[in-house]
Formats: C-alpha cells, structure tokens, sequence
DNA sequence: ACCCCGGTCTCGAATCCGTC
DNA sequence: GACGGATTCGAGACCGGGGT
C-alpha cells in the first residue's frame, strides 16, 4: 500500500465504555452541574447529558448556563424522573407495563431523544416554552402543589415487565457537546409548569429474534427482560431501601400510583447484576442483536475461530469468563464442586453444568448441524458469468450436505463472488442461496461491488472490475479500501479472496479460511 | 445427572426494495 | 430484468437457574 493511503482506526467498544463511564458519573455525582427536582426530591445530573438527551433541557440549559441550576419539573412524578435520567444515562431502563404508558409521556413532555417521537422542539414550541414557560420561573421557588393528574394508566394491566432501550444517546451527546462548554454563573431555581404537548406512544414490539429488527430505530422499544431481571422479594428489606443510582438498573415495580409513597422510593427495587459480564450484555455489544455493529464482524470472526460453533459470545457470561475459567481450571486441578463454590460464589448446581459442558467440549463432538442446511441439487451445466469468466466446474454434492462441504462450499463461492462473478452466479453456482451468501461475505467484511453489466464496450474482464470492501458497521466503506476509488481499482485488480485479505493486511488469509493458528473459520 | 424453563443470540433463508 | 442490500422471521444452540 502506498504511504497516501488512509487508514480509519476504530474503538470497538467506544459505545459501552461511553456507557459504563456515565453511569459512573451519575453514581458518583461527579461533575454535576444541574440539579432536576420534583415531588420534593432531587436528581443531580449534567448538563452535558441532558442537553445530549433532551431536546427540552438543552434549550432550557442553552438560556440558562447557571451553576448548579435546579430544576423542578412540575406535574411529574420523582419515579418518572428517575426513570428518564437513567434512560438518558444507561441508554435503557426497566419499567412495569403499566407504567409505560406514564414514562412515554413525560419523556415526550421533556423531548427525551430515543422515547419521544419528535425529538426536536418545534420553533412554535420553543416560543412557547420562552414566553410561557420560562416567565414562571420563579427564584428559590418551590415546588408548587400538585395537580391532580388525570386517570392516565393504561387499560393493559399486563404484568410483563418491559425494558426500554435507547440506541442512539450517544451520538446525540455528541452532537451537544457544546453544551457542555457554557460557563453557569449563577444559581437560580426554576420551576418548569406545563410541558409541551404530549404525543401518544407508539409501541414497537422488538423481534423475538432474528438479527435485522428495529436496529436504530428511535421509536421506543419495548423489550422483554429476560433471565437477567434478578427479582426482589418485597419482603426483603434490601429491596425498598432507598433507590440510588449506585445500581445498573432500577425495576419499577407494578405498583398502583396510589401506593407511591411521598418519597417515591418505596416502590422502587433494585436490580443487581452479579456479573461483569452481565454488564458487558446490557451494553451496546449486544444492543438490539445489532449484527451491524462495529463489533459483529471482529466477534463474529472470533466466535468461528473459537470452534465451539460460534457460539462463545453469543450471551454474556454471568460470572465473566475470567471467573468461568479460573473456576473450570480450579476444578480440573482438583478443587471440590463445594470449595470451588465457596471461593468464586458460583453455585456448585453451575459449576457442575460448566464442568460437564467444557467436558464435551474437549470430546471433539461433533458439531451440530446448520440450521438450514441448504442441500445441492442435482447437477446442471456450468453457468457463464456475465462477465464471461469461465466458472469452474460444479462439484457432485449429496443430500444433504455435511457442514464441512457446507464452509468449502461458501468459501468457493466467496472466491468466485470476488473474482468477476456476481454473487447470484457464484451462489447459484454452488448451490448456495444467494442471499446466505451475501451474509456470509458481509459477516467477513467483504461486500460485493455493484456489478452491471458493461453498456460500453470493452471486454468484460475489463470493465468490471470487482473488489473486496472491508465494511463497517453501517455497511459503508470505512476507507480503508473504498470501493469506486479508481486507484484502489489499479491496486486490487481481479485479486481472489487470499490475495485481497492478504493486501488489506488482513492477513494470515491463506485461501483455506482465516487462520488462526490452526483453526480455520469454521461453520457450526 | 438430567430435564425443563425463559431468555438471548446467531445464522439461514425468504422477501422486499432501490438502483442501474 | 438483473443486481445487491436491507429487513424479517424461523430454527437451533446456549445461558443460568430451578426442579427432580
């Protein structure tokens, strides 16, 4: 490569160290700089968060860059308060069903990006909020009465718990980073009435499963906690402490509005992760199975070297790896179900099914058969591409095929994919859906060029030229080798797969898989 | 040790869509 | 019409935990 080439250097975890290092802050009330209060209780947060999160409080903190501004939120519940903070801090918040309803609605009276629809206040609104608004704010004011509020739960009095995730928080932090940079002066209260109108939630329900869903879609999300919710006894006395943000998450529990207590904390339980690596699940490695996240393609890569089908981190551990294996070997060395229990706080119940699992694992089972096997048909004439390559002539396959044939089969095809042929001739050529191809070459970071048929002349092999794309996580070139960039087309002309990897310093691509010491990727 | 459960995650495949 | 990409859904594997 030339030394004018461009090389775009990416933190994979950039989002979940983001993450982690808010709620840090927000436990730790350091750097606050606002103060949000309602219902006689008070939140300290930054306004560099809000700002980022709210529509509503960067215009509020844009006008007023005070010093430890408090802000009371009139008509809104402190529970609800709590919840938005900590969606806007952890990008997530666990909520009764019934209680959504309520949430939505103060997160669209406050413009909370990833909850309300509209995040960007209108000019009519943000004169309203100037002119109506912002007059009644009143020094060292307090709180004023409550009003009543009006009967607003939700006829569905389900009893599943929802967990509400925000995707894209961080972007909008950065997007309102400026805000941060506004020197308060001064202390003020204020007192916040009316807020703007509110907007009827729209309940996207995430996909039990599958891999494309709502990826970045700022419409509310409701998902359904999983085994992860650590369920509080009421009568655990731990349990109604007083909520602090020290936690990973609060469960709000399904209380009526009437039981809250004036503190607004008693319905309040904590749930506590066990695990480090419970934590890495609730971040953004794992967000929305979002297979285009920046991470998929390394993870995904890792997973296959790892030969254990794929599937390593495909749920977080909740004791850590670390744990997991310190305890494995402790028992392989000789340590007691119940000494090795008592040392890692691991239940003997698991460690057992850990011992037993790893000991299948060393047995070289044989690894589970894919899904879908797609299975080869019988034999036809070898196809022409349209590039007019030549394509090497089928293989006689059974049915159906083993999932050795199977990886030998999407390598050839990928080779074929990138050297002239479009990805339907090489996957038809191989018996492959085609479409099982494009996710296989994208899972590796090799997305085919629009290939079109020449309309000028020239031979084929001339003008069509095709390249290896290392992809990001938005499916765009991340510039490393840009397709359509002509000279990058004179550097990578018709390479295969091995050279292609080779050159983008890939590397160890030794045309039988990525190499990982011995371990080629493998398929489960 | 085995089975079951609810939940999570990945992969394969079908379908739809925009582009040329 | 051909093409590649995005979306969506089903299937299967694995997780921790509970029960037997």
């Amino acid at each position: 490569m030339g030394s004018s080439d461009q090389f775009n250097i990416r933190w994979n975890n950039y989002t979940s160290v983001l993450q982690n290092v808010f709620r840090k802050l927000l436990e730790g009330e350091q750097f606050v700089d606002v103060t949000l209060a309602c219902e006689g209780q008070s939140i300290k947060c930054h306004r560099l968060i809000l700002s980022a999160c709210s529509a509503y409080f960067d215009r509020i903190l844009s006008d007023n860059p005070t010093s430890n501004l408090v802000i009371y939120l009139k008509d809104m519940k402190f529970w609800e308060l709590r919840a938005l903070v900590t969606f806007m801090y952890n990008g997530e918040v666990s909520i009764s069903q019934q209680k959504l309803p309520h949430l939505c609605k103060a997160a669209e009276a406050l413009k909370v990006k990833g909850l309300a629809h509209d995040t960007s206040l209108a000019e009519g609104d943000m004169d309203k909020i100037n002119d109506d608004e912002m007059d009644e704010f009143v020094v060292d004011g307090k709180p004023e009465g409550l009003v009543q509020r009006e009967n607003r739960r939700s006829p569905n009095q389900g009893h599943q718990k929802s967990l509400l995730r925000q995707h894209n928080n961080l972007s909008a932090f950065a997007a309102a980073a400026a805000a941060a940079n506004r020197q308060p002066q001064q202390i003020k209260r204020k007192i916040l009435t009316q807020p703007p109108k509110l907007v009827k939630m729209q309940r996207v329900e995430r996909p039990s499963n599958g891999v494309g869903g709502n990826n970045g879609n700022m419409k509310p999300q409701l998902v359904h906690t999983g085994s992860n919710m650590v369920p509080v006894k009421k009568s655990d006395p731990e349990a109604n402490r007083s909520a602090s943000f020290s936690k990973e998450k609060e469960t709000y529990e399904e209380d009526d509005d009437d039981a809250f207590p004036p503190d607004g904390n008693a319905d309040t339980n904590i749930k506590e992760e066990q695990g480090d690596n419970a934590d890495e699940a609730e971040n953004g490695d794992m967000e929305g199975c979002d297979e285009n996240d920046a991470n998929s393609i390394v993870s995904d890569g890792e997973d296959e070297q790892n030969g254990q089908a794929g599937r390593t981190n495909k749920v977080a551990f909740k004791y850590g790896k670390e744990v997991r294996d310190s305890a494995l070997t402790a028992l392989q060395s000789g340590m007691t179900l119940r000494q090795c229990s008592e040392t890692y706080g691991i239940p003997k119940k698991t460690l057992s099914k850990w011992k037993t699992r790893e000991a299948r694992a060393d047995g070289d089972e044989e690894p589970a058969s894919p899904n879908r096997p797609f299975r080869a048909k019988e034999d036809g004439p070898s196809p022409t591409g349209p590039t007019g390559i030549v394509l090497p002539p089928k293989t006689t396959m059974g049915a159906p095929i083993d999932s050795a044939d199977r990886a030998e089969r999407l390598k050839k095809a990928t080779e074929l994919a990138m050297s002239g042929v479009t990805v339907r001739q090489a996957a038809a050529h191989y018996e492959i859906p085609r479409t099982t191809l494009c996710a296989y070459m994208k899972r590796r970071g090799l997305a085919a060029k629009r290939n079109f048929l020449p309309n000028n002349g020239g031979g084929a092999n001339n003008s069509v030229k095709r390249m290896a794309v290392k992809v990001d996580s938005t499916g765009e070139a991340n510039g490393q080798v840009q397709a359509g960039n002509s000279s990058h087309y004179e550097d990578f002309p018709f390479l295969g797969i091995s050279e292609l990897m080779n050159e983008m310093g890939e590397g160890n691509y030794e045309g039988d898989g990525y190499v990982d010491g011995e371990e080629e990727y493998s398929e489960k």
